[in-house]
DNA sequence: TGGTTTATTGACCGCTGGGTTAGGCGCTCG
DNA sequence: CGAGCGCCTAACCCAGCGGTCAATAAACCA
């Protein structure tokens, strides 16, 4: 089960190795890190010798430099889903859908970048600002939903937009960590949106759809 | 500085080595992680040689250990200072602002726990079960405290007190994500109290002093 | 056809890591 | 006093690490 014949060989012979590389490279990074990780296990994975990974690359920093980007590839912000026609309710509703859904399916690489973000000065600034990049950028879309659903409805918390951005990023900050270490997940992931939703729509209404034993 | 006579020497000779070996280990493991500090570093930083940690110490692995127990030392649910005599709103309010002290306070200790606990299966799994513990005691105490405010309140919001301990517990883990990642975290956390109280009481009041940029 | 380039390898190197060992110093107790 | 024990060290061991290199096979181009 060499991981060379993945794409029945018929790549140009170089590309394929290094794509199967960087395969081996991004499971074995993501699981047990940049510094558990050896060459020589990586190789191994990849069914190639330690030598051409140092000809692909030119060290191993270069080679996590490459998994990394490879990892974030996924994490680009679907704006294009936005559909216009729905109100802005539905919207931000499915916004915080999109973000559980999305790191549900992503957990590994999200569980990764998080223990990267963790580790503080010693991680690539460059990735810790890609990251932040996107984070803001999520969090300016839910700012600007909120501003526009308070202009049109009348049932909303009386907050101001980033307050209640903020509030909603650390509920969705918590739930994602609540996710990552109990392994897999809250039950029911719609739960976490109604009370969501509720919270900033229906203040007065009573709900306990979410299980009460949902840690 | 030799971190040997830190005590002023006055130790059986014995366990002021192992003592300083565990406080050079609690800071180096902290701040660089496992895989990363070397037996020989914590030595140097300990000033005794690298035979010596061997000596107190089987192996790398039970000095890991005999630091995990005393970083988790300071971990205790104070419930003692729960007065009886403040009503449950305080002690609500009470109970997270020690949440937040907390965690500012042992930041280090608190990212170090994180970034144990997100690798997975690869952590002790005692030390996973100790946090888990402490977490639900935590989250224990909220719900006990948010259902005895229900029944003597009349002015919150109508919700199980399970969900809403969720959902606090939610809110407080993204505010602690947040801290951990932002370096040195929100300019007020007094402002991070103000809007879960008035989430929880409050449910229609306005407020804006979250400043809008506390992410 | 033969030379150049592109992929690939096994063997090797220096070094650092966790861990061991043999021995030394000082205290205590019979 | 000296045997034994607790504490401590310098020196060593060796597996595994990141990284290099010379050799070589296949593909490409003249």
């Amino acid at each position: 089960m060499t991981a060379s014949e993945r794409t029945g060989g018929s790549e140009p012979r170089g590309q394929g190795s290094r794509d199967g590389i960087l395969r081996a490279a991004m499971q074995l990074f993501a699981e047990r890190g940049f510094q558990e990780t050896s060459v020589a296990r990586v190789a191994q994975a990849a069914g190639v010798s330690k030598a051409l990974v140092f000809w692909h690359f030119r060290n191993k920093e270069e080679l996590f430099a490459a998994v990394i980007d490879r990892l974030l590839e996924p994490y680009i912000l679907d704006v294009s889903g936005q559909d216009e026609a729905l109100d802005e309710r539905a919207q931000l509703n499915h916004l915080v859908v999109s973000y559980l859904k999305f790191v549900q399916e992503n957990a590994a690489s999200v569980r990764f970048f998080l223990q990267q973000l963790l580790r503080g000065q010693r991680t690539p600034a460059s990735l810790s600002a890609q990251i932040m990049k996107l984070y803001a950028g999520y969090r300016d879309l839910l700012v600007d939903l909120i501003a526009r659903a308070q202009q049109k409805r009348r049932d909303m918390r009386a907050i101001a937009p980033e307050t209640a951005a903020t509030f909603l990023m650390w509920a969705l900050n918590g739930i994602l960590v609540g996710l990552l270490f109990t392994g897999n997940g809250i039950a029911e992931p719609q739960s976490a949106v109604s009370v969501l939703d509720k919270w900033l729509f229906d203040a007065g209404l009573e709900d306990d759809s979410l299980s009460p034993s949902a840690d």
